[in-house]
DNA sequence: TCCGTTCTCGTACGGTGTAAGTTGCTCGTA
DNA sequence: TACGAGCAACTTACACCGTACGAGAACGGA
């Protein structure tokens, strides 16, 4: 969280050979939660494959927690910058869709935005920049925060659905079948949907909430320039 | 998940006395996660409570994720229905907000719709209601199914967001004015945000995120009774 | 009476996060 | 050159977790 304290102090002085840093475990644990997941990251796990004792790490990092904390805030820098001189909503669109591509790279990501406090370097800049855009557009401070709380609190729900739908569904396909045609008569509705669902393009499906969203800002929102 | 297989299949035949049920067992687990947090509870604590032996639960349970996937579906019976003769947006608001109740009165909730699949008896009870009301204000399939989806990632998102500020929020409230302070150079548009974001209320912001998706929607939508 | 079924329980194993204390290295200084 | 100071790694140990396995208790039907 306070990465800043490390710069700010590098205390001088003698030590054994460091070996191990806390951006050297943030990034194998990012890596490590990439491959297996967060079901299969435990601090040993993670240690061996740095080649250090389990509580080597705790001497960077004070608790599990803290470490997940920063991995959180690790692939926010992944988002692509916004262009200079684009409206308010094509910014908007872009960083979404960018969000969307960091959840399906990363599953663990989603779990843990709804966590932790996103208070991260990373987290911070991306909301920054989608403020900017939005009081660029001359939105008014009130404006601008619930719009992008709209628009993010959409983007997070979806693609946790759509993860935990990759994680979960295919396994439990046949069991989920089964409980179709159990629910069959009583749901009508719900059968009518899933019978056709599979068809479907998960990606219009993002794209025409997403457009909801900014369709509804644009018309709730009084002066746009 | 599959609650119907026990209706079915009562098993005539002798018996040591039950004293124990999946029901009474999901029961009280969504009692001690209303009182003590999802990470509070443990197969052993949830035994002890129902004055058993730990193992005894796995009787009437695989595992304990498929406990939490009962438990998850537990709060979806507390929906309001919606009213009949309504608009399918006035049954979405009403809906939705009552889906914001559930999380905030069971933050474990929000947590572990992001991880299981809702597939229980009571979500996918909510899941047709919801689309019948759309369906029958004219929406095909496709328009239904995305709409209802848009709308439940946005509260899902939000909840989210929200459960997770009520319990962390509160406790780094000093870490967070104290990186609020320093990251306010770098980043003006955030802390300007924050700055006055204390005043606001949550519920306004909500219905906001809420009315831009309706208002999306509607405007997306063809015909519309 | 005996058997089969249903349910509960005791034991044990491998895994977890991490508190506490120990060891050894490297330095600035004397 | 010798020496404390401090940093960074390691070892040990504890409490707790989910749950595999198997034994045994209570009942209904034959």
């Amino acid at each position: 969280m306070t990465e800043s304290v490390w710069f700010g102090k590098p205390k001088s002085g003698g030590g054994q050979h460091p070996g191990l840093s806390r951006e050297l475990i943030v990034r194998k644990a990012v890596e490590m939660l990439d491959e297996h997941g967060l079901g299969a990251l435990s601090m040993r796990k993670l240690a061996a494959q740095l080649g250090a004792a389990p509580m080597s790490l705790y001497w960077h990092v004070p608790t599990k927690d803290a470490l997940l904390e920063l991995a959180l805030d690790h692939p926010f820098s992944e988002l692509e910058p916004v262009d200079e001189g684009v409206t308010w909503d094509v910014a908007a669109r872009g960083l979404m869709h960018s969000m969307r591509m960091i959840a399906l790279r990363h599953p663990w990501w989603v779990k843990l935005v709804g966590s932790y406090m996103t208070v991260g370097p990373n987290a911070v800049a991306m909301a920054d920049g989608m403020l900017k855009v939005m009081r660029d557009a001359g939105m008014s401070v009130v404006e601008a925060s619930r719009s992008s709380s709209a628009l993010s609190s959409f983007v997070i729900g979806f693609v946790g659905a759509e993860v935990n739908f990759n994680a979960n569904g295919a396994v439990d396909q046949i069991d989920v079948s089964k409980l179709h045609s159990l629910y069959a008569e009583k749901f009508p509705y719900y059968a009518e949907t899933m019978a056709e669902a599979e068809l479907w393009s998960v990606d219009k499906q993002f794209d025409f909430g997403l457009e909801c969203v900014v369709a509804g800002i644009r018309a709730s929102v009084g002066a746009l320039r």
